[in-house]
DNA sequence: GTCTATAATCTGATAGAC
DNA sequence: GTCTATCAGATTATAGAC
């Protein structure tokens, strides 16, 4: 308690209450579908009356918006580089084939945080700028080291494309298997014979059909 | 009107109410986003009380599977072969190409069919059986050129990954341009060069990085 | 900061007259 | 087959007491 002044605690708290319902509304949304929640089960799940919620969001698309940020702050947790950035390529390429790992883990294993985060499916929701420059963050903290690989533009398309494709099956398709997800990492491998240039080609291991 | 009895003049004339209803639901559906629209709405829209509906359709999710299989038989339209069925590879392969960008095209020309068609998205509602027979021909259908290949398994697995990566990519993050749609003869290429045959491959034009 | 009360409106669906 | 009338709720959000 030293050196904590009685605003702040009063605003921890309030932090606290916040990160309750966003939490709540989360699970809400897991529960019944992208949007399908109400302000009312929202209230009874936080042990609130639905019209408390309105001392901390002052909308519901207020709360859409704090899910959007936690969404996207989650990634950017998930999408950090963990350990050495690694300056020699090779060691670059297996640490690609593992963040495509990673980023089908961080969507397959909550469809409807993907949704939201990916897919324009709420209407009369937009994220407010704050939260877009979280999102922009990270995109580019998950691209890097793609870029980092020299590829850009188009090149880059062609392979979100790809994880985009893989992620929409396996959800759409086969929620509760791993179908799409035995593909990665030939689909990996496809993507960097086909984009990478022939002068760091030969780095990658098993580059030979 | 020759050899046309009245019963089936009566029954013609219904169905031209319900197909009326259908276009109805998704002109409001476009409108207001997959699911967003009300029995009154729709009631308005066609010059009738929402109840009058009701002697159509026994409820909402009756509509939308109308609206399902709606979507399946445009789609079976779409990609039914038009001219010989061509048992030269070569021309197979241009053959592929062409229906990737017929496919691309009906999926990002309705953003809201997609999305009911190929996503699992509106609550509680699930194909009748009729519908889903008609969704596993279009299915079908759209696989048969590839299968005609000897592309089968976890293959047409990765190829319908792509395509739907290059779909919703273009559909969430450039619904107005076109900017994955000219990914579709590279990602054509790249999927060929890593699926085909050896035996084959040679004859696909262009095969050579 | 949480409550009660309530505004103001929308919802899908049914019953029964005509 | 379309209508009126209505059920039996749901919805987000605000006002004001405590």
């Amino acid at each position: 308690m030293s050196g904590t002044t009685n605003s702040t605690r009063i605003s921890l708290r309030r932090q606290e209450t916040i990160s309750e319902i966003v939490a709540a509304a989360w699970d809400l949304n897991r529960a019944n579908g992208l949007g399908n929640f109400s302000m009312r089960e929202l209230g009874t799940k936080v042990g609130m009356r639905a019209q408390s919620i309105y001392s901390y969001f002052r909308s519901k698309n207020e709360i859409f918006d704090a899910m959007f940020c936690d969404g996207n702050l989650a990634l950017i947790e998930t999408m950090q580089p963990s350990s050495g950035d690694g300056s020699d390529s090779e060691d670059q390429l297996e640490l690609i084939a593992a963040m495509m790992r990673r980023f089908f883990q961080f969507c397959t294993s909550d469809p409807v945080r993907y949704q939201l985060l990916f897919q324009r499916t709420i209407p009369d929701f937009t994220p407010s700028e704050e939260s877009f420059a979280v999102a922009q963050q990270a995109y580019d903290i998950s691209l890097a080291p793609l870029r980092r690989l020299g590829l850009e533009g188009s090149e880059l398309d062609l392979i979100t494309a790809v994880m985009a494709g893989l992620v929409g099956q396996q959800i759409s398709n086969d929620p509760h298997g791993n179908r799409w997800g035995l593909l990665i990492d030939q689909a990996t491998s496809m993507l960097l014979k086909e984009l990478v240039p022939d002068h760091i080609a030969p780095l990658i291991k098993g580059n030979s059909k």
